[in-house]
RNA sequence: GCGGGCGUGGCGGAACUGGUAGACGCACACGACUUAAAAUCGUGAGGCCAAAAGCCGUGAGGGUUCGAGUCCCUCCGCCCGCACCA
């Protein structure tokens, strides 16, 4: 039983109607025909855990507005899906539930698709792929070989938070209280050879084309900016003659020369080969290091760590030759990846050696004088002064200079000195890749102790996971499977071993992006293809991958150019991050979180838990979370209302890229509008097609037919879905207020709405059109024109202020002479009692919007 | 600490380049229909005032302007990102 005019709108049996008209008709398959203009719109593909949240509803129902949209404008759309497949949690309940990671992950993959499918998204369906599929990973080995080739990936020892008891590396965030997440046991800082990727060599580029990305939002440019860290300084070495064998200099990284003059110490990371050597022979220097290492790489570690430094006995000269040099200390803030791992300590621009300096009786020589402060003022301060602005002070040949002279100068100076260098420094590091996981994509090399590192060659590739692996002990399962890793040289036949480290996940969503131009080709990708599709015109999805996901896609994506894969350098031309689903939180008198449907509300508004009838209390709206149980499930949603209300409450209030609060009433809200839609339209229909001359109404329902085409085309150009919903609401009681219009009037006004609501609420639309009379798709037609003409009112409301203030509005024609508007005005009786017999001074008026008296 | 964003009715939010603040929705109230309820339809609504007129009103205070939610200055509050970056 379908939709009646009678009945209420069906959306159960509709949706699956529609879904499967689609599916037949293949209206969402896309190729390569190059007589339209391409848009690809991709939405952040998901992991599969099985189930999709109101997150996935958001990001996708988003996603599927511009495609559909994007289609009804004549563009050539492609728009696919796929899977973040590889990752911990199937280790984990392989390990906890007995359950293959490839069994349990394919399932999840079923679930969710199915899931997805009943969202009624334009999905391209045919170019689904899982990175955990051979068919996927294989190609990311063979691009891995490809970036050896080229020197964009490496290997190297590393200081990593290993668990000794998992037998497994950390990420930063899996260290709490210096204690591993899972296993408790004390973390410990080990050095172990991992891959890198050379990220660090596109530094330049990727901080620079963050300035040609205009449809990304600012703020993700912003963040990108400050992780990467580019600045400017000089490289400078300090003699320290009497330093241990080896050790007779050491190089700081500056971005103030200009305060050399003002150096009362230098620095060294524990890390440093200066303080090794001094370790060597120095016990203390030796438990101080430990001391330091000891300390977690945690955030909370690092801030709350005192700053401490260890006098080494060793002084260094001055490169400019001034005072009799410095002490060195190994000191516990100074990172040993950042700059040179030294630093010099100038306690009077530096507010964090201000205090060591305090700390340890270290002279702090002034060498900056602030405007309009002089040297003895300067003197006489309890702290740092850390501005950039000022003359220097102090500091002999630099005296008098400005901030900026300054550096320039002692930049220059240590250059012809043959000391210095200029240097650009950036905090971005390489990305360190390696795993020791098993549910994750094999690295492709074999380690060999003759050869060394031996790329896998081309014709055995892919390096496949074996699937019979255990989880029943810690470690990495690759590396306890009792054959897997054992294999011949290939370039000497000796006996040699497979890499058992996988690669990050984050590799396997760096290039997802161009592998959906061709899912199936034998080849990582089809040049043609690429070529014609990337890049991703719009991407979308949650702004905490601001940073690491589009970072590393970025960087793969010149690393595909360079290694002749792709001609473009950045994935994605368009960016949006939406904001998350939220829901009130909800607690019983035990503290305990409850889930929505365990509440009940009464008449009054209060609420009780409803097992129980206890009270409960409302907390915060917060981020949808298991935690808090502050969830919905999208799948009983659509269940009970349909898609189309789970997408249009989606897209209705909330800005897109705000956060939105999830409510009962505002889901029936929705629903309600979707039904009133259905009924408007059957009430209608009879007078549709009545012939009759084109009246009054119907001219003013046209106009409010194409005000609304042009507004809501707008709207979702620029993202603003919510002022578009607004813009369908206002037209939907539009056409209700001219129930009178001409049927030729009506008819437009229907068929408009229709393919307005169309990206929005697809089923529901199809179902209209339907009714409409036509007997082909909706998601085939093209998106309507306004007509500028037909949208422009004849009668302009204008307000009338005096000194103002709001006094009356007039209706008069559009356009009308000034003179004739300010005579309008005075008249006006409200006008008049407010100008109350005052001389009027002056009349300002704006053509079709506003008179100002002055007086 | 550095950087960024945001403060508008009971709530989510609108308001083009400075020109009728509160569109639209939710919640609410009243009315119609109904035996009744639900659904639906209609009406109302920022605050003060019995109402009209009027006054007040976009976090607070000041300024520019004929006119400020919008521009400028000072302050307060909340949120986010980065954080020993030399």
């Amino acid at each position: 039983m379908s939709s009646s005019a009678e009945g209420r709108y069906n959306a159960r049996a509709v949706e699956g109607k529609w879904q499967q008209a689609w599916t037949e008709a293949q209206v969402f398959a896309a190729s390569e025909d190059r007589s339209k203009p391409k848009y690809y719109v991709l939405e952040m593909f998901p992991y599969p855990s099985g189930r999709i949240h109101m997150g996935h509803v958001r990001n996708y129902t988003m996603g599927d507005v511009v495609a559909r949209y994007k289609k009804a404008r004549g563009f050539n759309v492609l728009h696919p899906m796929g899977w973040d497949a590889f990752g911990l949690p199937a280790e984990n309940a392989a390990r906890d539930k007995g359950v293959h990671p490839a069994n349990w992950t394919y399932q999840n993959i079923a679930d969710m698709r199915a899931d997805l499918k009943s969202m009624g998204l334009s999905l391209d369906w045919e170019r689904e792929l899982a990175t955990c599929h051979p068919g996927y990973y294989a190609h990311q080995q063979k691009l891995f070989l490809d970036f050896l080739e080229k020197d964009l990936v490496y290997r190297k020892e590393s200081d990593v938070n290993w668990d000794p008891v998992d037998h497994t590396v950390l990420a930063n965030e899996q260290v709490i209280d210096g204690r591993g997440w899972r296993s408790g046991a004390v973390v410990e800082r080990r050095k172990l050879a991992q891959w890198f990727f050379k990220i660090t060599a596109f530094s330049e580029d990727l901080l620079a084309a963050l300035g040609e990305l205009e449809r990304w939002p600012e703020r993700v440019r912003l963040m990108q900016t400050n992780w990467i860290g580019r600045s400017e300084g000089l490289k400078l070495k300090w003699a320290v003659p009497k330093g241990p064998a080896g050790q007779k200099e050491i190089e700081v990284y500056t971005t103030r020369p200009d305060t050399l003059f003002g150096a009362s110490f230098l620095a060294v990371a524990a890390d440093h080969p200066f303080a090794q050597a001094v370790a060597e022979k120095d016990p203390k220097a030796a438990s101080f290091i430990a001391e330091c290492r000891r300390g977690g790489t945690s955030i909370v570690d690092i801030e709350t760590a005192e700053k401490q430094g260890y006098d080494t006995g060793f002084r260094a000269s001055h490169p400019f030759g001034a005072g009799r040099g410095v002490p060195v200390y190994i000191a516990n803030f100074v990172l040993m990846d950042y700059g040179t791992g030294a630093i010099f300590g100038c306690p009077a621009g530096d507010t964090r050696d201000f205090e060591f300096a305090t700390k340890y009786g270290l002279p702090i020589p002034w060498v900056v004088c602030a405007p309009g402060e002089s040297a003895a003022s300067m003197a006489s301060r309890t702290e740092a002064y850390t501005e950039k602005a000022g003359s220097i002070i102090n500091s002999e040949w630099l005296d008098g200079l400005e901030i900026p002279a300054a550096i320039a100068k002692a930049i220059d100076k240590a250059e012809a000195m043959g000391i210095g260098q200029r240097t650009v420094n950036y905090r971005l590091r390489d990305w360190g890749a390696s795993r020791q996981r098993y549910w994750g994509c094999p690295i492709p090399v074999i380690h060999c102790d003759s050869c060394g590192v031996v790329p896998v060659p081309a014709k055995d590739l892919p390096v496949l996971l074996p699937d019979d692996v255990t989880f029943d002990k810690p470690g990495n399962p690759l590396d306890h499977h009792p054959t897997w890793k054992h294999v011949a040289c290939p370039a000497c036949g000796k006996q040699a071993r497979r890499e058992t480290d996988t690669l990050d996940t984050f590799v396997d969503s760096s290039w997802y992006f161009a592998r959906f131009c061709s899912p199936r080709d034998g080849e990582p990708m089809d040049r043609a293809a690429v070529d014609y599709w990337l890049p991703v015109d719009q991407y979308i999805g949650g702004i905490e991958h601001a940073i690491l996901h589009l970072l590393y896609s970025r960087f793969y994506m010149r690393g595909l150019k360079e290694t002749g894969h792709v001609g473009v350098k950045e994935p994605f031309a368009g960016l949006f991050t939406q904001g998350m689903v939220c829901h009130e939180t909800y607690q019983n008198p035990a503290g305990a979180w409850l889930t929505p449907e365990e509440i009940s509300r009464a008449e009054d508004g209060t609420l009780t838990e409803t097992a129980t009838g206890a009270p409960v209390t409302v907390g915060r709206v917060e981020k949808m979370s298991k935690s808090k149980k502050n969830v919905v499930d999208p799948g009983s949603i659509i269940d009970t209302y349909g898609a189309d209300t789970a997408r249009w409450f989606m897209l209705s209030d909330s800005p897109p890229e705000r956060d939105m609060e999830w409510t009962t009433a505002g889901v029936e809200g929705a629903w309600r509008f979707a039904q009133r839609l259905w009924r408007m339209l059957n009430e209608a229909l009879p007078t549709l097609d009545a012939a009759g001359p084109a009246n009054e109404a119907g001219a003013s329902l046209r106009r409010a037919t194409h005000k609304t085409i042009a507004a809501v085309t707008e709207d979702i150009e620029q993202f603003h879905f919510n002022k578009g919903v607004a813009r369908i609401y206002e037209f939907a009681n539009a056409l209700n207020e001219h129930k009178a219009a001409d049927g030729a009037a009506k008819r437009e006004a229907f068929e408009t709405l229709v393919k307005l609501v169309g990206p929005m609420m697809p089923h529901l639309a199809e179902e209209m059109w339907a009714a409409l009379g036509h007997e082909t798709l909706l998601a085939l037609a093209p998106w309507p024109v306004a007509d500028a003409d037909l949208a422009r009112d004849d009668l302009v409301t204008i307000a009338v202020q005096v000194g103002g203030k709001l006094r009356a509005t007039l209706s008069l024609a559009r356009d009308a002479a000034k003179e004739l508007v300010e005579a309008a005005a005075l008249a006006d009786d409200n006008v008049r009692r407010a100008i109350d017999g005052r001389a009027v001074r002056k009349v300002v008026v704006v053509p079709n919007r506003v008179v100002n008296v002055v007086v």
